[in-house]
Formats: structure tokens, C-alpha cells, sequence
DNA sequence: GGAGACGGCGCC
DNA sequence: AAAGGGCGCCGTCTCC
């Protein structure tokens, strides 16, 4: 790998070319905001024997420029890209290669690490050492607005372009035109619908009301408390200690548990003040001041949250959040949490959601035929079931609605009688009773399920993305349910989000 | 003092 | 033997 300190020449038309950009001292809870960092180098490699450096962020607009009928090839391109657009001007383009989210396509369910060493040590053969990149954050890296890489550093950033650069002509080889096409039709457009997302205003002081009242509710049961109840060691030695003596776990869930089994036990007050206190000490923490320090930024004198979103991160092609993660914000026990996303001005917000997506994919799956005309008769499917269960009528607020509804989902997900049955907090005889009342009344959606769980290899999405089986694992047969469904509804969305964008 | 494992918990 | 799937973030604790 010979390095050249300077603007490449212009290569052939349809070249592949990698890019990698360095940046000095990134916010690492804000990687992937353009506010972050400063320029450090662009790295560009078109053949196996070259990599060219520039270290002056007023070429890159040239240098981009003369790669304007290349395939750019990055390793997370949004990341790149994001940053590259502080230097120049990036319309969105369909020569892309993106070796992180199309190795997601190749291999989702198969590894589940891709970084860039992880590639190079597959693909390759080829083992790097990622500590370097951590030295582009020491303060000594960028001083007084002078970029200075020391030759190590260069070595390394060059090195990375070299190596994306292989990795892309690998994948190639081995791609299918489905593989292809997911990439080209649903990941890449996602991409840029993702990277020219604004984000959400943000009511930052009625934010702060909240972590401020939810942190003095903990720390006042913690007062009365002679052990710390956010440490699960010290909360199962207490409370074995004041009477739930074979306690092993300290969840919510068993903890309520154990309240109702032990009756008159002083653990039983503890573990009520416990459970209370991490509810509030969750709200303070994870949705409290740290987030408002770590996510929201000033945009116009506008407080504004843009969460970094990976297209496929999850092994079934869905979606992730991060920094901050807005797919779990609170809902379900208090909205106050949403109601601080906001519509940016001029703009409205707009809530989406599709009603029973995931059964209306089974059923499209397994092609049973009650539940496809429960479909195109528009009925609800879980008052349905209930109905045939139950043998009555029952309303939308029945109880028994929900408790058909977790079954019809949890049979996607592989669901056991003996699961239901502690769930529910019911008798093992009633658990089989349900779930093969709800078998009986789908039958091609059960026998569908049956021929998922035989398979061993790989599953797909209803575009034909693969999600490889672990057949060691006593999960595969779980996945092998699952991951159609999860997927199929993932490849969904991810379309209404391409078109949203256009739009 | 930082890194990482773990338990726990928020959402779909 | 384990006992619905998928994520990301927090605090505690251990290790180095």
C-alpha cells in the first residue's frame, strides 16, 4: 500500500472508490452530528496499490468532484456522508456501496459484529488494530485549529480505505441479485431518508420539570432505605434477608411475585419501595438530565433531538435508534415523556402506525384462509379469536381481547404453553387450552409455524432478505418463526419511510 | 479510573 | 434444558 499526499487523479468511469473521513476529537455521545469533531483527513483508495490522503478540508469539494461517476464506497456510509457534507455539496446518488449495511444483508443472524476489523479479519485475512482511532480524540490531536496526524496516524487512516476497498470487490463476488436489490431498492434509499431526517423540536424545560420531580421521588424512598434498591446484589441479599428467603432474581416481575406468595414478611414493604424507586430512578436516568445534556442541540434558537438511526441493525433488517434511542421513549404508563417531541415550526408532526401488521404478515405468509378473510372483512382478528375461544362475544375492552392478542403475537414469537402459563399467572391446563384454541381456529397459519421451525439454515423476508439460523442455538427455532414476520414488517416500513421522503 | 459484564427496564 | 422475538441505555460491580 503505497500512500500519496495528495488529490487523486480522476479514475474511470464506474470505478469503485473508497472514502474515509477522520475526524479529531468527536463527542462521543454525537458521533453522528455534523456539529461534532473537526476535519482530520479523507483517505481515497481505486486500486489495490494506492491509497491518496488529503489533510486540507478545502479539497474535498474537488476531490468529490472528480469522483462524481465512481461508486463511492464507505464502510457506514452515513456517517461519511453526514460529515463530508460539512465540506462540500453531496446530492443524494445512486452510486453507493455501503460495506457495514450491505454485510448486514449478506450475513444478518450469521455475525453479529461488523465493524470494519471484523471484515477485514473474514474477508481478508487480515487483522487491524482499531486502538489508533481512539488517539484521534486526545486533546493533543487538533491543536489551535491546526490538523496534525502524526505518520501513524495517516498509516491507519489509510490503511481503512485500503480495506474497505477489498472488502466491497469481496462482497461483490459472493452478492445474489436479491441481496442486490435490497440494498438498491429498500437499505440505500432508507439511508438517505434517514441522514436528511431534521428531527423532532424538543420542550427541553418541561423535560427538566419532569427528571427533576421523578429524581427527588427516588431519592426520597431511598432515604428510608437501609440498602441501595438500584443494585440487584444488595436487593436480593436484604430482601432474602426480611423474608422471601429463596428469592433469585430481583425484576419486577418476580419481586411482585414474591409479594404475593410471602404474606406478612417485611421484605414485602421493601420490595414495594424498590420497584417504585426504580421506576422513578429509570425516569431520572435514562429520560433525565443526562439526556437532555447528551442529545438536544440549539438549531435556529430551537431546541431540536436527531437520534443517529441505522437502516438495518437489527438481524431481521429492522431498524435501530441511538443517541439518544427514541424507540423507547415512555408511553405506556405516562405520555409526559412524548409530549416533549414536538413539531419543528412551520411543520406538523404527523403519528403513523399500522393496525395489526405483524398477524396480517402471517397470514400472508402461511396464506391461512380464516385469517385472510378476517382481513378483508376488516374485522378486528383479536375479538375474533376471542369470540371463537370463548364462544361469546366479547368487547373491545375485554380483558380476554388482550390476553388473545398476546397469544396471536406471542405464537409468531414462539410462544410456549409453559411461557403463557407464568405470564398469565394461569394453570398449564388453561395455557394449552388457549394456545390450541387459537391453533384450531388458524390452522395453515399452525402448520406454517411447523415448517419455519424445520428449517435450519436461513429464513427470509417477504422480499427475500435471509436471516441465517444459528442451529446450534435452542433459539433457532424461534428465529426461523419469527424473523419473517419481524422482518417482512420491517421491509414495510421502511418503504413508507422511502416514499414519506420523496414526498 | 476506564472497560466491560450483568441485571434491569424502556419501547415495538 | 429451556421455557415469545428484536433493540439501546442506565447503574452497579468487578477487573485490570
Amino acid at each position: 500500500m503505497k500512500i500519496i499526499k495528495s488529490i487523486p487523479p480522476k479514475p474511470p468511469k464506474n470505478s469503485f472508490v473508497a472514502l474515509d473521513i477522520e475526524l479529531f476529537r468527536m463527542n462521543p455521545k454525537q458521533l453522528h452530528r455534523p456539529t461534532s469533531g473537526k476535519f482530520a483527513a479523507l483517505t481515497i483508495c481505486s486500486d489495490i496499490n494506492t491509497v491518496f490522503i488529503i489533510q486540507n478540508k478545502e479539497d474535498v469539494p474537488e476531490v468529490l468532484a472528480n469522483l462524481d461517476d465512481c461508486v463511492w464506497i464507505f464502510q457506514n456510509s452515513k456517517f461519511d456522508i453526514t460529515h463530508l457534507r460539512r465540506y462540500a455539496d453531496i446530492p443524494q446518488r445512486k452510486k453507493m456501496w455501503d460495506t457495514l449495511v450491505i454485510d448486514r444483508i449478506l450475513w444478518g443472524g450469521y455475525f453479529n459484529t461488523f465493524s470494519l476489523d471484523d471484515l477485514a479479519r473474514r474477508y481478508l485475512d487480515i487483522y487491524i488494530d482499531k486502538s489508533l482511532q481512539k488517539s484521534f480524540g486526545e486533546p493533543k490531536a487538533f491543536a489551535g485549529g491546526v490538523a496534525g496526524m502524526s505518520e501513524e496516524q495517516i498509516e491507519y487512516a489509510c490503511t481503512d480505505a485500503w480495506i474497505t476497498y477489498q472488502i466491497a470487490l469481496e462482497q461483490k463476488k459472493i452478492m445474489t441479485k436479491i441481496d442486490f436489490k435490497l440494498w438498491r431498492d429498500i437499505d440505500s434509499h432508507t439511508i438517505w431518508a434517514f441522514m436528511e431526517f431534521q428531527g423532532f423540536a424538543f420542550d427541553t424545560l418541561e423535560w427538566k420539570a419532569l427528571a427533576e420531580r421523578n429524581e427527588l421521588r427516588w431519592q426520597e424512598i431511598d432515604k428510608g432505605l437501609s440498602f441501595n434498591p438500584h443494585s440487584p446484589k444488595q436487593v436480593l441479599a436484604y430482601l432474602k434477608k426480611t423474608g422471601f428467603t429463596d428469592l433469585k432474581s430481583t425484576d419486577k416481575a418476580t419481586l411482585e411475585k414474591a409479594i404475593r406468595k410471602y404474606p406478612d414478611t417485611d421484605a414485602i414493604e421493601l420490595a414495594k419501595k424498590t420497584i417504585e424507586s426504580k421506576m422513578y430512578r429509570k425516569r431520572s436516568g435514562t429520560y433525565g438530565a443526562n439526556f437532555l445534556d447528551n442529545f438536544v442541540e440549539q438549531k435556529n434558537g430551537v431546541d431540536i433531538i436527531i437520534p443517529d438511526l441505522h437502516v438495518n441493525k437489527a438481524e431481521t433488517g429492522r431498524i435501530a435508534s441511538s443517541s439518544p434511542n427514541i424507540q423507547n421513549i415512555p408511553i405506556r404508563e405516562t405520555a409526559e415523556f412524548r409530549k416533549c417531541f414536538i413539531a419543528r415550526p412551520g411543520n406538523k408532526l404527523i403519528i403513523a402506525d399500522y393496525a395489526a401488521q405483524e398477524p396480517r404478515i402471517m397470514a400472508y405468509l402461511s396464506q391461512d384462509e380464516c385469517m385472510i378473510k378476517i382481513f378483508q372483512d376488516k374485522k378486528d382478528i383479536y375479538i375474533e379469536v376471542a369470540n371463537h375461544t370463548f364462544d361469546e362475544k366479547i368487547t373491545k375492552a375485554d380483558d380476554r381481547r388482550r390476553q388473545m392478542k398476546d397469544i396471536v403475537l406471542g405464537i409468531g414469537y414462539g410462544l410456549t404453553e409453559w411461557g403463557l402459563s407464568k405470564r398469565e399467572n394461569i394453570s398449564l391446563k388453561e395455557a394449552k387450552f388457549l394456545v390450541r384454541s387459537v391453533h384450531r381456529f388458524f390452522p395453515q397459519a399452525s402448520i406454517w409455524g411447523e415448517k419455519q421451525a424445520a428449517k435450519r439454515t436461513y429464513v427470509t423476508t417477504i422480499p427475500g432478505r435471509k436471516v441465517w439460523l444459528n442451529p446450534y442455538s435452542n433459539q433457532a427455532e424461534k428465529n426461523a418463526r419469527n424473523s419473517p414476520i419481524q422482518g417482512s414488517a420491517a421491509e414495510m416500513l421502511k418503504l413508507s419511510i422511502v416514499r414519506m421522503h420523496k414526498e
